[in-house]
DNA sequence: AGGAATGCGGAGCCATTTCTCCGCTTAACC
DNA sequence: GGTTAAGCGGAGAAATGGCTCCGCATTCCT
């Protein structure tokens, strides 16, 4: 928020200072009206309630999409900030569990429109998208050493986790809230050492690769 | 399959052979449609596919909606075989997870529109996802009657489970198979009997008589 | 202060996609 | 076989919603 827009390293180029504040009063407004109407909401009601016109819209973004992939970014910011958090301040046997429950918590907040928020996050994401992932090993091996999480559990598994605690935030919490920590708690119940194997073989990482949002229909 | 076309007590007023035809054409049409151009697919595609012109389409289906409906009720359908045969063939204490199993490798052949598939689940639908219910209680209480699940575990932990199955499939059968019933595993995993109780407290029936196909945006 | 580059507004353009209309055909029943 | 209600095709009406264009205003730098 402090941070007004990633110097993005190709294109350094500074805005103008109006500029720059529509910018913001559009993202403003951009999650406000998803918010309230979904993610269907057109274009036309963003700007007007940011108080700009369209074509100030689409300076700032040249396609809808880019919108939403601001916002996603944004999202993306978020959890990582959620595992940053956690590997710091929680103890090795609760970290990854703790990162979890504050993205869960995080999500919650835009529940509704999360799965078409995701579909939009863009390419040159990866490089966050990278260090989550290098987090979520960092705090699995951590779990697993304390034998909070049984050896056979994978990044994958974690990933798999996550996309299962968007689905319930955006189905359910809008009708009755905190079912998605129910699932989280079976499902970090299912993580944890047991005397049965898992009924299933590990996922490679191959998911995790290949499964940038998906272009649904291609 | 072999039954026509659902005898409605309403509206027993029978089809002419050539509609009740293209009624079905219509609907293998759209099955291979969607599969195909996934659910975004225009209705002139399907109409071309079957051979019929859009007044035959819009006669037989009033809106798109309703055609999607008709699919997600077929759909629906196949989950509910099997529950069934699976309460039918099991043993109690693989009753519910071989239902689990089944539901996925179903639902695994639709991935792609799964979400906005189950979103036109028909409002007429009620008394069979009740039906369904009835099932998921029957499966659950024999499993937990022979220690496979634990006491703590309800009909809407089964619920959520069924959605992140949904959304796995949905999100990633596309790229890389299988993932799902890793997820699955992990879940069954944690319903079973476990020293340390789940983290968080059941969530009542308010769920799965609220989240009829979220209305998302209104 | 002055002047150029940068930014602004918002009425329409355009592509897409759902759905309707109506003259002709076909199945069903006596 | 004849009558008629039911069904058919497919061009185009209507609605939706993303995006563009261009004359005028604002900011920024010297």
């Amino acid at each position: 928020m402090t941070t007004p827009h990633r110097p993005a390293p190709g294109k350094p180029k500074a805005l103008r200072r109006d500029a720059a504040q529509n910018r913001e009063k559009l993202l403003r407004a951009a999650w406000e009206v998803f918010a309230e109407l979904g993610p269907d909401a057109g274009v036309e009601e963003i700007a007007g309630r940011a108080g700009v016109g369209m074509g100030t819209l689409y300076r700032r973004f040249p396609t809808k999409e880019s919108l939403l992939a601001a916002l996603s970014d944004e999202i993306l910011d978020s959890i990582l900030a959620c595992f940053r958090r956690a590997a710091e301040q929680q103890p090795d046997g609760r970290a990854l569990e703790q990162a979890l429950w504050d993205t869960g918590a995080v999500l919650a907040v835009r529940h509704g429109w999360l799965t078409r928020l995701w579909a939009a996050i863009p390419p040159e994401a990866d490089e966050r998208r990278a260090e989550l992932l290098t987090l979520v090993d960092d705090l699995l091996a951590r779990a697993k050493h304390t034998g909070r999480v049984r050896e056979e559990i994978t990044r994958t598994d974690v990933y798999a986790a996550l996309l299962a605690l968007r689905v319930l935030i955006d189905d359910t919490e809008g009708q009755v809230p905190g079912v998605w920590r129910r699932h989280l708690a079976i499902v970090l119940a299912g993580f944890r050492p047991a005397a049965e194997p898992l009924a299933h073989p590990a996922i490679d990482d191959t998911l995790i690769r290949a499964n940038t949002p998906a272009r649904q229909a291609d």
